[in-house]
DNA sequence: CCCAGAACGCAAAACGTTTTGTAGTGTGCC
DNA sequence: GGCACACTACAAAACGTTTTGCGTTCTGGG
């Protein structure tokens, strides 16, 4: 059992008995091939266990059936899920996905994105970063497809793929309403302006509208994306004359914070007052009560992004950019 | 700015006046080249951008300069820092690394062999599983290097990085007996066989006989290396008849489960019960009560791996098998 | 001044595919 | 029975490198 024993294609049609050309029709589907040589080339493939060398074919082809995935954070599980997402389908296509970490803040990001190109990727994802138009330049300049993870589409070229927050947050309170029955529900938000908080108070107010309910003036504060935010937050609502029963966070951060501030009092949650986040942070499932919150659906935004890439490259489409708009999951625990 | 512009060894070439041969080369360095004509060439090459076509190269030198690396999970931060360890070293040598993700359980772990020594990868870092010995000569067998992480040398083939686990666990247990005076502690484990659960639980053995402690069979389960093991496990060891006042985890993710079971049944996490858990990944410091754990070198594993690898891979190095233990550390925190 | 040897640069082959133009073989229709 | 046409299979070129064998140009010593 020695190294460098693997079948080319020019032994495959020696022992099937006919050129590498058919061979490589079979393979290709490209044109025609009689029925009974393409059983008899498929049976010796199979045999040898012939698969194409990809430098030749890449060589040949121009093309490296690759795709390169850089984000800012593998750690992150949000990032990973991206990752195995991509991976499921371009492995199901015989596509590979080559997995970049690129810290934010840092030189980091230019020298892995010419790496990727250096590589000939044949189309890249960008996950969640502040790109600038020279990074996103520096791909597409070479022929590269790109497919970004967030941001308006027409802040650059290439594909979006992201996730509906206004909807999401706009499910998330439905719940609240719908199924768990409160009616005064309070919202903390980060620093005002700041997307994604705007979006997901827009959804906030759909859904209160949509329930008939009204949005009160009082128990709608702005602070911070952070955990004392919340702290902060919470203590401006409980003050209120009238306390919300339920208190709907800008994201996880600020949920945290607010859940500091209601166990500090010995509020019941989520007997008293409810508690919901955004993001799905790994800390939301860590903190007592869990939080329930909102998942931003990683893995099939990495679905997506894929899919997008392999039919541009598959079928040669240079067509005007596109948005993919995922929707996002809630995600039920304790806290609400 | 429209695709397909990359500069080709002969645009180089032509542009500085010399041969592809001479760019050749000045980029490889195997045979010297004049200090004038390579300060020529230079210039060019840094002026076009020219990066070698790995394609072309690659089918020229049977080489990708490309690493696979295989994990069962992406997701746990442990394999997600071996990852950010390999590129962090292979990148700097101008090799790549491929992530795939190959969950337990299932035909996952050949199809992804097969896929990546389909593409040629020339090495592979497989991470920890209890992988058949036809999975190994599935790489071996091709000629592609193989390293793997945990399991004894003599297992088969290819080198081996591991961290001292049963060194590790050994100390953490001792550090539970002798420093906090424990006696009846537990074990809860993940897929029994599954490495690296058995060397750990190796050292916990090691570390009660040694202080004279019997080990109690009923206080010894096998679930898997997840949160939702050590949700079952630790509910399993509380029902012990005589219940234990220590749970030693195979590793951090089994022990955030155990403790979410604990703080579910108000059990005082360390008064009543003290919870350990190993590899120190990031959530093990979040948590509360936080986790006392024993820090896995994750970074440093993937870093060693590469830098194997690669060593062998340019020094044509197909000399006796080696093994590379690095070391642990106890990391004392709050819950022991 | 000439020659040996070192230093350097060139042309051409090879790597394993895909793809295109073309030759060969049947088949059905007039 | 001959011809056109579809259907197949083949030979050869091309993809962009690396590498080897060889020719040329210097350099310094006799």
């Amino acid at each position: 059992m020695h190294g460098g024993c693997r079948a080319k294609i020019g032994d495959v049609a020696a022992e099937a008995g006919v050129s590498v050309t058919t061979v490589s029709h079979v393979i290709s589907g490209r044109r025609p091939v009689s029925a009974a040589t393409r059983a008899r080339v498929e049976e010796v493939i199979h045999r040898l266990g012939y698969q194409a060398d990809p430098s030749a074919r890449g060589l040949r082809t121009q093309r490296t059936r690759t795709l390169g995935l850089v984000v800012p954070d593998l750690a992150n599980p949000f990032n990973a899920e991206l990752a195995v997402g991509m991976q499921e389908i371009t492995l199901a296509h015989d596509y590979l996905t080559v997995v970049c970490e690129a810290p934010l803040g840092g030189p980091y990001l230019p020298a892995v994105l010419r790496q990727l190109v250096a590589r000939r990727m044949d189309g890249i994802v960008l996950g969640r970063y502040g790109a600038t138009r020279r990074d996103l330049d520096l791909i597409t300049g070479s022929g590269t497809r790109l497919v970004r993870l967030g941001g308006p589409l027409e802040a650059g070229p290439g594909d979006v793929v992201r996730a509906a927050e206004v909807e999401g947050m706009r499910d998330l309170v439905r719940h609240l309403v719908k199924e768990r029955g409160y009616r005064r529900i309070g919202f903390i938000g980060g620093e005002e302006g700041v997307e994604p908080g705007g979006e997901r108070f827009q959804g906030y107010r759909d859904a209160l509208a949509e329930a008939g309910l009204d949005i009160p003036d009082d128990l709608v504060v702005w602070t911070s994306f952070t955990r004392d935010g919340g702290r902060i937050g919470a203590a401006r609502l409980l003050a209120a004359t009238e306390p919300p029963d339920a208190l709907v966070c800008a994201n996880d951060l600020i949920a945290i914070g607010a859940l500091d501030t209601l166990r500090e009092r010995g509020v019941d949650v989520p007997g008293q007052v409810a508690i919901t986040g955004y993001d799905n942070i790994e800390a939301a499932s860590l903190v007592s009560p869990a939080l329930t919150t909102v998942l931003n659906p990683a893995r099939e935004i990495g679905r997506s992004a894929a899919r997008i890439l392999m039919q541009r490259l598959d079928d040669d489409d240079h067509g005007p950019a596109r948005e993919v708009v995922l929707a996002h999951r809630v995600v039920t625990r304790e806290s609400a």
